[in-house]
DNA sequence: CGTCGTGTTGACATCTCTCAACGTACGTGG
DNA sequence: CCACGTACGTTGAGAGATGTCAACACGACG
């Protein structure tokens, strides 16, 4: 639904009536996909911003050696290539993790709202920087984080995107991902990833078992990852 | 010089006269820090954004067990807190590395531009897009390459910014970095880093002396890290 | 009923880290 | 001018976290 962007941007930043039906009016359609499907090839030309309406999408890079690294989790509310508008292309790939639905946004009219909505325009921008904010975190977790501290910041981070979505039911979230996945985000091998969940399920702090994620202990997970959801920019600002 | 910035996004975008007249008006004062001074601290309320003019400054976060990350360096022409006048704060620490000239444009002055030059505005928000890819090439090696990749790819890196830059002569460039510093960004340890510089000289790829990073081989250097500038989005666009 | 994708576990390998020592350059104070 | 401390770089030896390889279990599905 695109009430879950509508939210996502009033809980930065007030919006007011006119712009919540420029947005509503944005989508010229909308696409759906199976799980496991190509959604945007890195640099194929794009003329249409796709926003997140159901289901999970991933970004990644592919390397020469077969090696993969995901960069970024989407769930529904977010405007998983807003980017595409201004860069044109992307230098990355995005797939659907599960099925997916997205309303597709054309750039005329993204163009179209940056010529005359400079508040929403600036509510949009915000949520590009947020997305960097969370690439800052996974440079952490990545390069300095150990393993165990990489899965369980990883799960924190979605713990609390889920919940902001209205996604989360409290203490667990459907997560339609494999083990596999997760080692790709957190640049571990799945067997590792494996055994770190174990530790997890073992201490009573989270279990993750036919898709959906647990959180049997949450101050301790956090405690584990070092989570400070700062960096997500939850509260209201004028911007 | 403010005229980096300029090269920097008319290397991206046409920019008319108009616009590059109230780029240069924007600063309102220009600040200087000696090097290694803290120049933003995290969560610090902002008024103000830094343009900076002379010197390198790098993002960074540290950890409660005394580990720091590096998350993204800067140059001059690079708009370095654009993000705070719309996060109004920042997540992370920026400090200099080197002595450093900014200047400094207020929020006020931004938020003028975004309500009157809706082009200069996407040319802004381009630039922080630029920093969110960046940031994903450093989620790719910090998860998924191999120490003397990661520090072959940040070489790269850097070679082509500061060349789009103009401070790169062809096949060197000052780089007033210790292997610390090197060790923060590519999560690796700096005598391993150590390690990795020696490879490379060896094998007569690069050099990293006195300050200097002096390129031997750039093929070479480009197939280690597997370089592909595509993320730096160095083509002209309308945007 | 076989195959495939996914998860699980164990044994061993290896890359990078840790610890330690030492060199050099530079500034500072006696 | 010398003595000393500090920052940075260099190298070696051993340790440890995570990767690799291999085997097997289980369910979904054609």
């Amino acid at each position: 639904m695109i009430v879950n962007l509508l939210n996502k941007l009033a809980r930065r930043d007030m919006l007011d009536e006119h712009e919540r039906a420029v947005l509503m009016a944005a989508p010229a359609g909308t696409k759906q996909f199976g799980p496991r499907r190509n959604i945007v090839r890195q640099g194929e030309p794009l003329t249409q911003s796709m926003l997140l309406l159901d289901g999970f999408v991933c970004r990644y890079i592919d390397l020469a050696d077969g090696k993969r690294q995901i960069l970024e989790f989407h769930m529904p509310g977010d405007f998983i290539d807003l980017q595409g508008f201004l860069l044109k292309s992307l230098e990355h790939n995005m797939a659907s993790v599960s099925p997916v639905t997205v309303a597709l946004v054309p750039h005329t009219t993204l163009r179209h709202i940056t010529e005359n909505e400079p508040h929403l325009t600036r509510l949009l921008w915000f949520t590009t920087l947020i997305d960097a904010a969370i690439h800052r975190q996974w440079i952490v977790s990545n390069g300095r984080r150990s393993a165990i501290a990489r899965v369980a910041h990883l799960m924190c981070e979605l713990d609390t995107r889920l919940d902001v979505a209205g996604l989360s039911d409290g203490n667990s979230f459907f997560l339609p991902f494999t083990q596999a996945d997760i080692a790709d985000a957190t640049g571990l091998t799945s067997i590792h990833v494996n055994r770190m969940l174990r530790v997890l399920r073992d201490d009573g702090v989270m279990t993750f078992r036919d898709g959906r994620v647990t959180i049997t202990n949450r101050p301790a997970l956090a405690d584990i990852a070092e989570f400070d959801p700062a960096y997500l920019y939850l509260h209201s600002e004028p911007r």
